[in-house]
DNA sequence: ACCTGAACACCGTTCAAGT
DNA sequence: ACCTGAACACCGTTCAAGT
């Protein structure tokens, strides 16, 4: 095959290509990408470093265009947890990517923005400067965590088991997966803004 | 070689040769297993059916030997923190374990017994029954990623950077990944006591 | 019952060769 | 500059064959 008029691949189509893999069978690989592109495998090569390479590019993909909401004007506690909603919908929106992404350190300007923008929110709130990057990380922790929940197969919540009645008795209404995940996220979310609130009214925290 | 005497295999072996293999690389496979134990990878399958039996069984060795603390004549609070520093510390001797662990679904009893545990405590406490799981949910968030947290080759936090300006002061101070990941525990497990000793004692939460 | 060797289908990465 | 085909070292799993 000679070299082609406009080339056969982008950055972009093969992020694309991996993200629709994952989506769709929670993992992707150079082969099958190489085949769904319509290339051999090597060609890809061409537009990125390696394996890890297009999973710091599929992050950035799914925190990308992002609309600096502006926060400025609403209460700080509402601020915040658009910011963390926000946060988690974007892994939500991607749930098996999420177990590639917890293993690689973050480049992406995008996420960096959203951390920005909750350490802003939380020193406009008054809280201290030293409580500030583990009360964004806990943001962190939660939507990861509520994100990977969705990506279980099935989960022992839902089996009543006789060796652990009181676990039996809480999970007893539980919904779906989905809705699980997100009470949890909430649940966190909402302890954490009334920490925060705890903290700036009195110094003790 | 004929059929030893004596297996040369058992199923604590192989398990013991794959944490130490995950413990000291990141992962492990069956050629450098069955390398470590002298023997031939296709004899693995005598005693586990499949790699992710394996992962299970490492979950099961890390959250073994669970010594039943009597968690009865304390204070729900200090319980509950028992409970889940124990179960974070359980992840944190081994945080290239976990990210093996977050894609499968736990069939673990010590796990569960965790769970059973930090059930028992939170309703005792008087917490209402809805909110138990999202509780408990938030703990097993908040540990997981704590100790994701450690794996991270190095991250962003210490880098500061122009652009981000808010985050580069909240971040000025920060001492080893170690320190940072165990402060953000802590401070989202703080902030978890706080709210349930909130919702126990008025009926809003 | 317990192990070996060979096979199979998969994977990431490199590199010489083509236009 | 952009692509191909072949090569290399790796991987999980199966299975016939040996004792």
């Amino acid at each position: 095959m000679p070299r082609p008029r406009s080339p056969l691949l982008s950055v972009d189509a093969i992020v694309s290509a991996a993200l629709s893999l994952v989506d769709s069978t929670g993992d992707f690989s150079f082969p099958r990408m190489a085949r769904e592109l319509g290339v051999s495998q090597a060609a890809l090569y061409n537009y990125i470093d390696n394996r890890e390479h297009i999973i710091e590019l599929m992050r950035g993909r799914i925190f990308s265009d992002r609309t600096h909401a502006d926060t400025d004007d609403l209460p700080w506690e509402e601020a915040l947890r658009a910011l963390a909603r926000e946060y988690r919908a974007r892994l939500v929106g991607h749930p098996r990517l999420v177990p590639l992404l917890v293993t690689q350190t973050i480049q992406d300007l995008a996420v960096m923005g959203f951390y920005e923008d909750m350490a802003t929110v939380l020193g406009n709130a008054g809280l201290d400067v030293s409580a500030i990057v583990p009360a964004i990380t806990t943001v962190d922790y939660l939507a990861l965590g509520s994100a990977l929940d969705l990506t279980a197969p099935d989960d022992a919540w839902s089996a009543p088991d006789d060796r652990f009645p009181a676990l039996s008795l809480a999970a007893a209404h539980l919904k779906t997966r989905e809705e699980r995940a997100e009470a949890a996220f909430e649940f966190g979310l909402e302890v954490l803004v009334r920490g925060v609130q705890q903290a700036v009214a009195r110094a003790d925290f």
